[in-house]
DNA sequence: CGCTACTTTCAGAAACTTGTGAAGTTAAGA
DNA sequence: TCTTAACTTCACAAGTTTCTGAAAGTAGCG
């Protein structure tokens, strides 16, 4: 036997169906299809965490996909790797109760935001029209970025009274 | 005289650096091309709104493709297209004080993820390790739902304050 | 130290996306 | 009503992305 039955007894069927479509939405949303369809999968299995052949064989994709889409992941934040002590596989893992924090922790891309903003209101001029509506964006993101710390704090405060602490 | 030089006295070079350098991030964030381009141009403009001829004549573009990105611009609630009195020209105009707005205004976007993850939840078992751990994203989403529009509203006050009435 | 079980990299085929020119549609003004 | 400026649609060529198989790299374990 090759893999063990980590997610056995589970309509493969429903699986499928709610990896695909959830996979689908992330795409929508600007995601490159394979690291969606990859993450929908970790989301959508009870451990949590698949090795690299389970992933493969779920998705039927190669070996190749598996660790392109998982780079991508594991760069943005949104899966770990973990080895399994004992062997030379790899797990990945979706942080269960953080991973959507790294949705938010769009940090990186709104400081960019910012950045080119900013440089706009330099050179454009911060006493013209377009200068000024920059600035006024570029005072929307400062003040997006202060208030979505304050959020997850109250998020987390919300989630341990619901669902206690993970 | 073809066009008008609505946009006169200003510096095309420095206009057009930020136009690319925005538009660039904009797509990195998973916006496509044009669209990103286009709107990052309107965004420059004093007026805050361009027709499609002076649209295509600093982007380089054929009409054809300012057509196409503005139709999808319009969709999102980017931007408003509005006919020019006494003329046959369209002008597109960014909504000076309400286009970041439309970017908080994911709203159909949270939804359509509430609605696939809430099938996940019902078709994997609510009390199953993977339904309870969909069951806390979408708990997730609807509280950020929720925490969004009270923070447009205090940024809309914090706005009146530093920039007042538009 | 080498074997083997994995993972990663890479070149290329296939599929998809994008922007264009040209034809078609709409509506302002004579 | 006709003319014509302006926008939109469409088929296609060019460009890009994506996934694969094959080859190369890495690290447990004897």
């Amino acid at each position: 036997m090759t893999t063990e039955p980590a997610e056995a007894g589970r309509d493969p069927e429903a699986v499928s169906k709610f990896v695909e479509g959830f996979a689908a939405q992330l795409v929508e949303a600007g995601m490159q299809r394979m690291p969606a369809r990859v993450f929908a999968a970790l989301l959508a299995s009870d451990s949590g965490s698949l090795t690299s052949a389970e992933l493969g064989e779920t998705l039927r994709v190669s070996p190749a996909a598996v660790s392109g889409a998982v780079r991508y992941l594991s760069q943005q934040h949104m899966v770990a790797r973990e080895r399994e002590p004992g062997s030379r596989r790899e797990r990945y893992r979706v942080h269960s109760n953080q991973w959507y924090e790294a949705l938010t922790n769009r940090e990186a891309v709104l400081k960019r935001w910012e950045h080119a903003l900013s440089e706009g209101v330099t050179s454009l001029g911060a006493d013209t029209p377009a200068g000024r509506r920059m600035a006024e964006t570029l005072a929307f993101f400062e003040f997006v970025d202060g208030e979505i710390a304050a959020m997850m704090e109250r998020w987390r405060v919300h989630r341990e009274e619901r669902f206690g602490r993970g």
